[in-house]
DNA sequence: CTTATTATACTTGTATACAAGTTATACGAG
DNA sequence: CTCGTATAACTTGTATACAAGTATAATAAG
């Protein structure tokens, strides 16, 4: 009913947070759709855990935006917000640049080398069309940049906030994308973080997180009830 | 024991809510100090509810980094982490110069009335010293000028990285600003908004952040058990 | 058949009991 | 006095019972 239960299950962690993983995952992966009605009993059943964890989990992701909670009412996974999609791309427009800047004054060596895989393992995947690998990638090498400039917390942010921003490339597939040219600016992000051109990186990046978002008429067409409506809500 | 219990408490909501709007207000005033431990049994004697919603409560500061959880061990309020102080610095650097640009493209009417009566508001309370107050409104100018531009979400962001940079700016006491240019610069930038001087706004506002934060090392060497040592945790 | 009412089966919010683990203290052995 | 051990008093994590409110569906009156 509910398509739950299976996931890595990291090590030890507390079963909030286990629910929270396995919750937002999902949410993001579209396996629970936008709009769906989730019952706490029925995920405290689906994840054999009590409903307390569970809440405290839907009250985080409450928190970000990604479920609706009507007391009394029912919970709701929330619809795609564009405004809200609209704020996280001016959010990355503004602070990717920054951070490729900031990238080439000083860099950790180990995220250095860390890129350098990520951009050889995007080329792989590139020619074997592997697009759930290279969406995984996409965010990774974002990731990397941040926290090589020591700005760890504020990828944080950036990651919460893209929330909405991820369904939207969810639905819109893995080959609507120009992943070619995306490997190629990376690319071109690493040499320039290398010779520590920080023009060429902030230019690039700027160029980059432009694309970020694309498709999106052609998107709210197909899948109306994904949607919150501009108007009422 | 505690010091919480008073607060306006809004009409009606959540115990979780209320336990949340306290304990935060609490931190960042530091009426909680950097690295006081917490019992999630006596906050809930205090606040005369059960510890669930206070559970819930701590963690959602828990997850702003605002408190600690350590599990069977006890929650502590976290020390002033100077790196998240300065990512706040950082963040805001980036986004409050892009968002006084965009408010001189378009601006909600009723918003640019808000903002003159804070300006307004800002010069009386200058007169009469009264520092809470200034506090408050210097929040809610910034506030006003993301709302105004349709970014209301990402001042929620904003003001949650904020937190430790705000407990900086209450040890440092309201005498040691400089309330006089502050509220100047924000005059400027209304001005600027009103004519629609979009390459002003985003100088001034520039000009205006970078004043966020100052005196650290002093208030380090003054207050050094409220803050987390560079090296070690 | 239509409509109003009532009962029932949900929903989330809160309180409390219990489990698992840590820390500090008291106490006794040496 | 010193050190080690064990007990007791904490801590947070989880499960469950109950409260308050909503929506649906069955039922009875017209």
């Amino acid at each position: 009913m509910l398509d739950l239960e299976p996931m890595p299950s990291a090590p030890k962690q507390s079963a909030r947070d286990y629910a929270y993983d396995v919750l937002r995952d999902r949410i993001i992966r579209l396996k629970l759709y936008p709009g769906q009605p989730l019952s706490e009993n029925e995920i405290a059943q689906t994840l054999r855990i009590s409903r307390t964890p569970i809440r405290e989990a839907l009250a985080r992701l409450s928190q970000e935006q990604l479920l609706e909670v009507l007391p009394q009412r029912g919970t709701y996974v929330s619809l795609i917000d564009l405004e809200q999609v609209e704020e996280a791309r001016f959010v990355r427009e503004q602070l990717e640049p920054a951070v490729a800047r900031l990238a080439c004054e000083r860099f950790a060596n180990d995220r250095l080398v860390q890129l350098e895989m990520n951009v050889m393992l995007f080329e792989k995947y590139v020619g074997e069309k592997d697009y759930a690998k290279l969406f995984a990638l996409d965010v990774q090498f974002h990731e990397t940049l941040f926290a090589g400039s020591g700005k760890e917390r504020i990828w944080g942010i950036v990651h919460t906030l893209n929330a909405h921003l991820s369904r939207i490339r969810m639905l819109s597939l893995a080959s609507a994308f120009r992943w070619d040219t995306i490997v190629e600016q990376h690319r071109s992000i690493v040499e320039a973080v290398k010779r520590k051109d920080a023009d060429a990186a902030e230019r690039i990046m700027k160029d980059h997180v432009t694309l970020i978002v694309h498709d999106r008429e052609a998107l709210v067409e197909k899948y109306p009830s994904y949607f919150k409506s501009k108007t009422g809500r």
